[in-house]
DNA sequence: ACTGGATCCTGACTGC
DNA sequence: TGCAGTCAGGATCCAG
């Protein structure tokens, strides 16, 4: 489900109307999604405020009072806010009750591919995310660094901008339309790519996920972010989901390929 | 170290 | 209408 602009989107919006709320109560209805589910999240969180929601790559933090929450939405999952006459729905998995009860931040997850977890006292050092990579967004991210680090990769391009342990948060949907923004086909061997080529594509990916940023996100099922609100890039989007539909820039039929058992999407001719 | 494949789980959709 | 097969926004683990 949610690549960055998405997990990002959802921040913003849970900050806009969660922060300095005090918990209530924590109600966890299913105890397993990837991981299991803390059995003393409600012990623990009870009467403490939260004070700062932020995402490392595709990762929801909650920091309060005392702890800091570690939460994945998978593929599937979504965090949002819930009244408490908002009926429930079938994997609404848990509740963060605010206040006297007065707001509800829901976690909902069909496929449980997410996780929650007590992300400890360093962030950072949680081995979930000490091994991961760079964030596109940051000046780090840089043509010259794409350039090194794909050095001697064999592997395609479009996996290699898929892979956390390098870089975050260029999911499925983001990673195709990069390419496709800059020209580049997602067969490529990564480690093929010129200097000049990296410089691209390192643009071409920071400027695809800000403006998915701007849109607040694409919603292809049922994304909403942290407030209810459907994303709208999926409006933008010039190559995912669009097999056989015509190329936006050259008429070109769009193809559909697998690679690594995700569906790639690209223009046989505007990517080279 | 790198690479490709199987796997976790449910729901939506397609074709017979 | 029902049933089987396929596919889906992620990430980990394992074998070669």
């Amino acid at each position: 489900m949610p690549e960055l602009p998405e997990v990002e989107t959802t921040c913003r919006s849970i900050s806009a109307w969660a922060l300095g709320r005090r918990i209530d109560t924590v109600v966890c209805r299913r105890m397993h999604l990837r991981l299991p589910i803390p059995e003393d999240l409600d012990e623990r969180l009870r009467h403490q405020s939260l004070v700062a929601v932020f995402r490392r790559a595709k990762y929801v933090l909650l920091r309060f009072d005392q702890d800091t929450l570690l939460i994945h939405l998978g593929m599937s999952g979504s965090l949002r806010r819930a009244e408490p006459h908002t009926p429930l729905k079938k994997h609404d998995h848990v509740d963060f009750i605010f206040d006297t009860g007065t707001v509800i931040l829901r976690y909902h997850d069909p496929r449980r591919f997410g996780l929650i977890v007590w992300a400890g006292q360093n962030y950072q050092n949680h081995p979930l995310l000490a091994t991961l990579g760079i964030e596109p967004l940051h000046p780090e991210f840089t043509g010259k660094w794409l350039y090194q680090a794909t050095r001697n990769r064999e592997t395609d391009i479009k996996l290699f901008l898929m892979d956390a342990h390098r870089l975050v948060g260029v999911g499925n949907i983001y990673a195709s339309e990069a390419l496709f923004r800059a020209g580049i086909h997602p067969i490529t061997a990564a480690g093929k790519l010129s200097k000049t080529r990296c410089e691209r594509l390192c643009l071409c990916v920071k400027e695809t996920l800000e403006e998915a940023l701007s849109s607040g996100g694409s919603t292809l099922r049922d994304y909403v972010d942290g407030t209810g609100n459907p994303g709208a890039f999926q409006l933008e989007l010039k190559v995912y989901g669009r097999t056989d539909q015509p190329c936006l820039r050259c008429g070109t039929l769009i193809r559909q390929i697998k690679q690594g058992q995700r569906s790639t999407f690209y223009c046989p001719t505007c990517q080279r």
